[in-house]
DNA sequence: AACTATACCTGCAAGC
DNA sequence: TGCTTGCAGGTATAGT
């Protein structure tokens, strides 16, 4: 589900409800998620713990620590984060809650767990998981240059590229669609035949869509809710994404789909090149 | 080494 | 109406 915008936008709800909290308990209602849930870590490191920061790489959300280490979160496809009243009952898709003081309650829920919970107490080491992460899209290690120099002699297609984590991070299938048909690029085209106007325009159009959709508070399209339970307002902006058939905003020609590293694709086959 | 397909899990919509 | 099928924003992995 969320890509870059969408836990962008949980970071900043949650900012003020974590940031400052201690956790004074930790609730594992489900051990099997992506990875299985590594609850002994969590009941030492956590509790009597004090969260410092709300920082978020690519698609993760890292609650700093106190004493240095962070509670790493990933929400997967249907993962949502809200913070209710500690008392309140539990649905059976709340999978794992943190008790927070003032009573309150931070809550991972997730439909079809593909969500990753984990934590580390040190500074160092950093997981390997986040260590090989790309650099962040609207970062200034992304550049034009470095497009050209990852993309260099790659034949898989960019679309491709452009959704794998360790190239750039936080990009997923809707953002990368978008991105194509804004910078006028088939999906399909092997990522190192983009030339270099091409590959600024494409930097350019990536960086313009997550501005976008972060001002919209990202996408809704089937589960993603912000931690309030309210819906980003994106999808009404989206071009291309899920519009097989529908006219292309600029040119009217119909929006062709096909599958691409077996996820739905979608492009205008007269605007992108 | 580079790259693709598959598996993981559940709910829902479309098609029959 | 009810059943089956395919698809969904994620990534790790097994395989080519």
């Amino acid at each position: 589900m969320p890509e870059l915008p969408e836990v962008e936008t949980v970071r900043r709800a949650l900012l003020p409800h974590l940031v400052g909290a201690t956790v004074t308990a930790v609730v594992v209602r489900t051990e099997r998620l992506r990875r299985p849930v590594p609850c002994e870590r969590l009941q030492k490191v956590l509790p009597g713990n004090r969260i410092t920061g709300l920082e978020r790489r690519g698609k993760y959300l890292l609650a700093e620590l106190e004493t240095g280490g962070a509670l790493v979160l990933h929400l997967g496809m249907t993962g949502t984060l809200r913070v209710c009243p500690a008392p309140e009952p539990f649905t059976p898709w709340d999978r794992v809650a943190w008790t927070l003081t003032a009573r309150r309650q931070l809550r991972l829920q997730d439909v079809r767990r593909f969500s990753i919970v984990d934590c580390f107490p040190q500074p160092e080491p950093i997981p390997e998981y986040l260590k090989r992460l790309g650099p962040e899209p609207l970062g200034k290690r992304f550049t034009a240059d470095y497009l050209i120099r990852v993309f260099q002699g790659r034949v898989r297609p960019v679309k491709n590229a452009l959704l794998d984590q360790t190239i750039v991070a936080g990009l997923g299938n809707i953002y990368v669609n978008e991105a194509l048909f804004a910078a006028g690029i088939r999906p399909e085209r092997p990522a190192g035949s983009l030339r270099r106007g091409e590959a600024s325009r494409l930097l350019r159009a990536i960086r313009n869509v997550l501005r976008a959709a972060l001002e919209a508070g990202g996408s809704t399209i089937h589960d993603f809710r912000l931690p309030d339970g309210s819906e980003g307002s994106f999808a009404q902006q989206l071009a291309v994404y899920g519009r097989t058939g529908k006219a292309c905003p600029r040119c009217k020609h119909p929006i062709r789909q096909s599958r691409l590293g077996g996820r739905g694709t979608f492009f205008c086959p007269n605007c992108q090149k």
